[in-house]
DNA sequence: GCCGGGCTGTCACCTGGGTGACACCCGTAT
DNA sequence: ATACGGGTGTCACCCAGGTGACAGCCCGGC
């Protein structure tokens, strides 16, 4: 049964042994969505929480009136949500998307809050799991106040290419990048091909398939010479 | 002593029984520190968790090669940090500064994980806690990424003029709003200025000492007509 | 084969807001 | 009284990147 290794894989269940995993597996209901689809609304974080165990998803906070959105987390097989709601109980403005074909594990928020209360390696993986988290969106932050768009897409190309594979990026569309770094799908575009004309990541039909590690680390490191009006009249034309 | 009702008071403590809390106190020492000193480096946040008794720290992510910083958190009595490296044992590139002179508690980080392996209610309080933090930080991403610097400043002065005193914002020099933001001082100034021509704020020597809810409110959820064009030139010249 | 949906490449246009600079103001230490 | 440090107001300049639009491509279904 596939779902009990995505437990194990899972960074949310580290440390909890084998049989209270297939106790725990035993009061999971398996959900299967299509891509394109809204697991959940805000309204939704109070009601289950959910593992996903195969596919991709994005929690998202679409904002106010006009229709930007941005994506605050990108999940994949291991990864749960909300988080938010399961810490502190209490509703959570954002809401969840396939990205792909997804299949989950859920179970109402009361019965993961017991088990977080009874389980004591399950209480320190989550307290580890939402410090990563934290640092996820502390780092978007810092890159959106920070750091010019090329340098953002950059660091996020930089985060998901080291090595694991699969890659959660794998074949997102441009739409997808941008939403994830706080800019649109031109822009994105733009930069990309720029990019590959300077040999630092390698596209195939728009989405990325590779990257140059060295020259993608320098261009992430390089925006103080981007900011500085000196630095930029040196090195010459931009085009 | 004064100490023992900031222990009471601090939202990482709500459940922790009297005793305990004097038990955890005389493991405590109490540090003092003047304005604008640095409390802790990236480095720091392996050693020592702090609880702050009295003043406001800033923690701050100062970004690579050029000055600019954000402030990721406005910290005041009852907070402590840091948080992250609390929940994961790993250290976190962030540093915190003192905006006022400070009185702190501290402890190494071991001996707060150890209370935090044992004392189930401060556990819970520390799950509350940090998904607390998770919320102010996602709050700031959003507002970043899909909103313009006024709507941004809005939203931080309704958040912080919610009617609970002492205000953390209280007399704070532009330059530190600026740094909340992600934005720079002369933004800041400008917006202010204007907001007060609208009747929004009542300013003070540059500084903000009263908003009117209602109208903040109204210019928070305005900019989507600020976005639309159509929207912009049919309510007037813009200066 | 043909159609349609969703993707990418690319353009011209325009503006929010960052940059750097300066003047001025006030409180404190010398 | 003087000087200075840190704060604010305000300006002219300019560019990164968002907007909206169009064309072209690929692929899967009929």
């Amino acid at each position: 049964m596939p779902s009990l290794t995505a437990l194990r894989r899972s960074p949310l269940f580290t440390g909890v042994d084998e049989p209270t995993l297939r106790r725990l597996l035993a009061s999971l209901s398996e959900e299967v969505w299509e891509p394109r689809r809204q697991l959940m609304g805000p309204a939704g974080s109070l009601e289950r929480f959910r593992l996903i165990v195969s596919g991709r998803v994005k929690i998202v906070r679409s904002n106010s009136l006009d229709g930007r959105e941005l994506t605050l987390w990108l999940l994949g097989p291991g990864d749960g949500f909300d988080v938010v709601s399961l810490l502190d109980g209490r509703a959570h403005e954002v809401s969840a998307w396939s990205l792909t074909p997804v299949r989950t594990l859920a179970a109402p928020l009361a019965v993961w809050s017991g088990w977080l209360r009874w389980l004591r390696p399950l209480d320190l993986a989550a307290h580890r799991y939402s410090a990563a988290k934290l640092r996820e969106v502390e780092q978007l932050t810092t890159d959106l106040a920070l750091h010019d768009t090329s340098t953002r897409l950059a660091n996020l190309l930089l985060r998901h290419f080291d090595g694991s594979q699969p890659n959660l990026l794998h074949d997102l569309p441009q739409r997808e990048l941008a939403a994830m770094i706080g800019s649109v799908r031109g822009v994105v575009s733009r930069v990309l091909a720029r990019m590959q004309a300077d040999g630092m990541v390698q596209l195939h039909g728009g989405t990325v398939r590779g990257i140059d590690l060295q020259r993608l680390l320098r261009r992430a490191e390089q925006d103080l010479a981007q900011r500085s009006p000196r630095a930029v009249q040196a090195r010459g034309q931009h085009r």
